[in-house]
DNA sequence: GCATGAATGGACCCGGTGGTCCAGAATGGA
DNA sequence: TCCATTCTGGACCACCGGGTCCATTCATGC
């Protein structure tokens, strides 16, 4: 829609630049990665970037956020959507450890991505943040969904317990990053679901 | 021993830079603070940011995060030199939990600036991680002292256990900051007393 | 008071950054 | 084939950021 007609090349072309920027965003944060470190990485110009994105950096973004957001989701399937048994909830944390154990950097794409928006572009953070809440509310339904099924006391405090798993995994992906370890990921996701069990029925 | 000689004038100007500086940086970032935005908020000029902070603005990052440090730490004294009973560690939840939500700006001075120095500045970055550093090893004196004092099971691992704790409650804060409420926090700190409490003796 | 050194003001410089522009090459449909 | 459209290269610009410099003012101890 934006971009009014786009050719099989183009349409690569475009991939290629929101891969390429998605990494070094992940690796150096939106500040710390600029136009033209995107375009010696993707071997374009710079007329070439503000080609698929006329809204300028900000639009790339917003775009590669999107990609990260569908990855991290990918990760988790095909737990995420059930999340309904004791068995999925811990194929979930299995598959997160695995899936970020085999990336070059530690961290959580998106959890960074709003962090540092959030101070100094609003607009963009709310694109990050919207994603955020999806997942959120994935994890949500997925308690929900155990406390429907009997699993949970029926007066456990479903919002708060996504909170606190959601805390518990983000914090780890930071620790993670910080301490350049898988350990602190590792144990966030067991100390976030020792804290569902705590209220398991 | 940086600055040869500072007379009170002069240490005040340079507290009063340092704090404002804080101020700015968590609220926007390092990245998205310019040394103009400092110059304006603290009614000095260049050349005396300059003139404290010959090392430029590396150096006053440095500072302002020792400061940070600081008041983060006092915030959750006298429980954090403690923690050895279940009540130390209830009072430290309700401590961080009233100094957080007195503060503007939600998020972790510390945690931020880790995350965001990680990718730009490893040399500064190390300056955060060493407090954070500090932070974690003094929750982890506390798990220990929980398990000696017989609280905690004798197979319990601190180190998981303090890691667990820890990220819940840095990514209570990112949740706080991301989602604009006091909710996330509370809702982590919960679970990771619930993950100590699991291992309970 | 007066000399010494700290404290301050502000002009200036330079490099990097996001963004613009236009010309030319490639492409694809009629 | 031919023409419209898309794709690409790269020069160029304006701005902003960190950092330098020097000249002044201020404080203080003698």
């Amino acid at each position: 829609m934006s971009t009014p007609k786009l050719t099989p090349k183009g349409a690569a072309t475009r991939d290629r630049i929101v891969q390429t920027a998605a990494d070094l965003v992940l690796a150096r944060g939106v500040g710390g990665t600029s136009l033209d470190d995107i375009r010696a990485g993707t071997a374009t110009s710079k007329s070439q970037l503000f080609h698929y994105f006329p809204g300028g950096k900000g639009e790339l973004v917003g775009a590669l956020a999107t990609l990260q957001a569908g990855r991290v989701l990918e990760a988790q399937r095909p737990w995420i959507d059930a999340l309904d048994t004791w068995e999925s909830w811990e194929g979930w944390r299995a598959g997160l450890l695995a899936h970020y154990d085999g990336l070059p950097h530690r961290g959580c794409p998106i959890g960074s991505l709003v962090q540092e928006l959030s101070g100094t572009d609003p607009a963009l953070a709310g694109v990050a943040t919207a994603h955020m809440d999806e997942w959120l509310g994935r994890l949500g339904a997925g308690v929900v969904r155990m406390r429907e099924a009997g699993h949970l006391r029926t007066d456990a405090d479903p919002e708060a317990l996504t909170l606190a798993i959601f805390a518990a995994l983000q914090g780890g992906l930071m620790l993670n990053q910080a301490l350049d370890s898988g350990a602190p990921l590792a144990a966030a996701l067991d100390g976030a679901l020792a804290t569902l069990r705590d209220a398991a029925a």
